[in-house]
DNA sequence: CGTCCACAGGAATGACGGGCGG
DNA sequence: CCGCCCGTCATTCCTGTGGACG
C-alpha cells in the first residue's frame, strides 16, 4: 500500500465515521446510567454559580465506572453556564497519575491559572506560594479536580491535600473548593482526620456497570462512531461481556470496540466480528504489557524475568526469597551487580502496581512472612517482552528453559 | 505459650540534574 | 558564571511482625 493509499483508506474509512468519538478522552453529550450521579454532582457545585464556594467533593469508583467523564461533563456545563451569566467559575484538571509528585501537581495547578513555573528548581512550597498569590489578585470560584488522588497520597503523604484544603483562608475574594476522585474505596482512612472532614464534605460512589448497562453504552457511542451497519450483532454484546468480567469497565468496553473496529480496517474488511474482537483482545493486552515492560528499570526486568521463569511451568506461584536468588544467578551470568533483598521487594511492589504480577502478604507461621507472587499478566506476553532488552538476551534462553523445565510439575 | 523465620516496609542516604540569586 | 538549594530516583539500613513449631 502506497503512502496516498493508507491516507485514503483512513479518510474514507469503510467502518468509521468518527473513530475519535471513542478514544478515552472524549466527553459525551449523554452518559448512560449515570443521572443520579450527574444529578449529585451538578447539586454540590451548583453554588459556584451564585459565587460561593461549593463543598469539597471525593468520589469513589473503579476505574471506568464514568468519574472523570462525570466530573468533566459538569465542569463544562458549569463553566459554560457561568460565563453567560457572567460569574467567573474555572475548572482546573489534573490527573494525578500522570503528574506524580507533589511539585508536578502544583506545577500543573499554576500552569492552569496562568503562572508560569520551572519544571524543577522551586521547592513546592515556593510553587504553592505563587499560586496562592496570583490566587488572592483575583476572584471567582475554581474548583481543582484532583484525578486518582490516591495515587498521590500514597506516596507521598497528604501533605499536599492538607495544604489545598486551607488554600481559602490566605485568600481574597477567590474561592477554591477541590474534587477528589479515586479508585480506592479505603482511601479516605488513610487520610489525617483533619483532611477527612475537609474534603469529604460531600461524597459520591459510582458503582461498576453492569453488561447490560455497558451495551447500552456502547451501542450509543457505536451510533456515533460506526458507520451504520457494518458491527456484526454479537460484536458490542461480547464487548460488554468481556468488559463487565473486569468488574465493568467501560474504558476497556470502549477500547475493545475501537481496537476491534481498527482491526477489521487494518484487515480491509467490511463488517467487524467476534474475531476482530477476540484479536482486539490480545492486542491490548500485548500493548499493555509490553509498554510497561520496556519502561521498567533493568532489574526490574531481571525481577520479573526471574518471577515468569519461577511461575511459568506446573507451579502458579513464588515467593519473594526465591525471586531473589533465581534474579541473583541473572545477574551473575550478565556481570552485573545485584541490588539488595529490600530493593527486589519494592521492585515487586512496583510489578504489582502496574497490574503485571500480583501479590499478597501471607505468614507461614515457623517458615516466616513472605509475599505469594502470580503473574497477572499472560505469560507468554511477558516473556516475548522481556526479550526485546538486548541486555536481557544472555538470559532469556534460560529463562524460558527454566521455567518449562518445570513443567512436569515435581519440585 | 514463647520463639524465631523470612521477609515487609518505613526512614534515611547518596548521586544527579536543574533553577535561582548574586 | 558560581555556589547553593531543591526534587527525584535508586538504593541501603534497620526495625517490626503473623503464626507454625517445639
Amino acid at each position: 500500500m502506497s503512502v496516498d493509499e493508507i491516507f485514503e483508506a483512513v479518510v474514507s474509512s469503510r467502518i468509521f465515521r468518527a473513530r475519535d468519538r471513542l478514544l478515552p478522552d472524549y466527553i459525551p453529550d449523554e452518559l448512560p446510567h449515570r443521572d443520579v450521579q450527574i444529578r449529585r454532582v451538578a447539586e454540590t457545585l451548583a453554588p459556584a454559580l451564585r459565587g460561593e464556594r461549593p463543598s469539597n467533593l471525593f468520589i469513589y469508583g473503579l476505574t471506568g465506572t464514568g468519574k472523570t467523564a462525570v466530573v468533566k461533563h459538569v465542569i463544562r456545563r458549569l463553566t459554560s453556564k457561568a460565563s453567560s451569566l457572567g460569574v467567573t467559575v474555572t475548572g482546573i484538571y489534573v490527573n494525578v497519575r500522570h503528574r506524580d509528585t507533589p511539585y508536578r501537581v502544583l506545577a500543573d495547578i499554576a500552569e492552569s491559572i496562568g503562572v508560569r513555573v520551572p519544571f524543577t528548581g522551586l521547592s513546592t512550597g515556593e510553587v504553592f506560594f505563587r499560586i496562592v498569590r496570583a490566587l488572592s489578585r483575583r476572584s471567582g470560584v475554581y474548583i481543582i479536580v484532583l484525578d486518582e488522588v490516591d495515587f498521590l497520597v500514597r506516596r507521598y503523604g497528604d501533605d499536599v491535600l492538607y495544604k489545598l484544603s486551607r488554600i481559602n483562608e490566605d485568600l481574597g475574594r477567590a474561592r477554591v473548593s477541590i474534587v477528589g476522585i479515586t479508585n480506592s474505596v479505603s482511601f479516605m482512612e488513610s487520610l489525617d482526620p483533619r483532611v477527612r472532614s475537609s474534603l469529604g464534605e460531600e461524597e459520591i460512589v459510582f458503582p461498576p456497570y453492569n453488561a447490560g448497562q455497558l451495551r447500552d453504552i456502547l451501542e450509543a457511542r457505536a451510533r456515533e462512531s460506526f458507520h451504520p451497519g457494518v458491527l456484526d450483532d454479537e460484536v458490542i454484546p461480547l464487548c460488554a461481556a468481556l468488559a463487565a468480567r473486569e468488574h465493568g469497565d467501560a474504558r476497556r468496553a470502549l477500547d475493545l470496540l475501537r481496537v476491534s473496529g481498527e482491526i477489521a480496517e487494518r484487515r480491509g474488511d467490511s463488517r467487524v466480528t467476534r474475531s476482530h474482537v477476540m484479536a482486539a483482545r490480545m492486542e491490548i493486552e500485548r500493548d499493555r504489557v509490553s509498554e510497561v515492560v520496556k519502561t521498567l528499570p533493568l532489574h526490574g526486568k531481571l525481577v520479573l524475568a526471574s518471577i515468569a521463569a519461577l511461575t511459568m511451568g506446573g507451579r502458579t506461584y513464588t515467593t519473594t526469597g526465591d525471586v531473589y536468588n533465581y534474579y541473583r544467578e541473572l545477574t551473575r551470568r550478565i556481570g552485573i551487580e545485584h541490588v539488595t533483598q529490600r530493593r527486589v521487594s519494592g521492585l515487586i511492589g512496583e510489578l504489582e502496581m502496574l497490574g503485571i504480577v500480583s501479590a499478597r502478604v501471607i505468614s507461614r507461621g515457623r517458615y516466616g512472612k513472605t509475599r505469594i507472587i502470580e503473574l497477572a499478566a499472560d505469560p507468554g506476553i511477558i516473556v516475548g517482552s522481556l526479550w526485546e532488552d538486548p541486555a536481557l538476551e544472555p538470559v532469556m534462553g534460560d529463562v524460558e528453559r527454566d521455567a518449562l523445565g518445570k513443567g512436569g510439575g515435581g519440585v
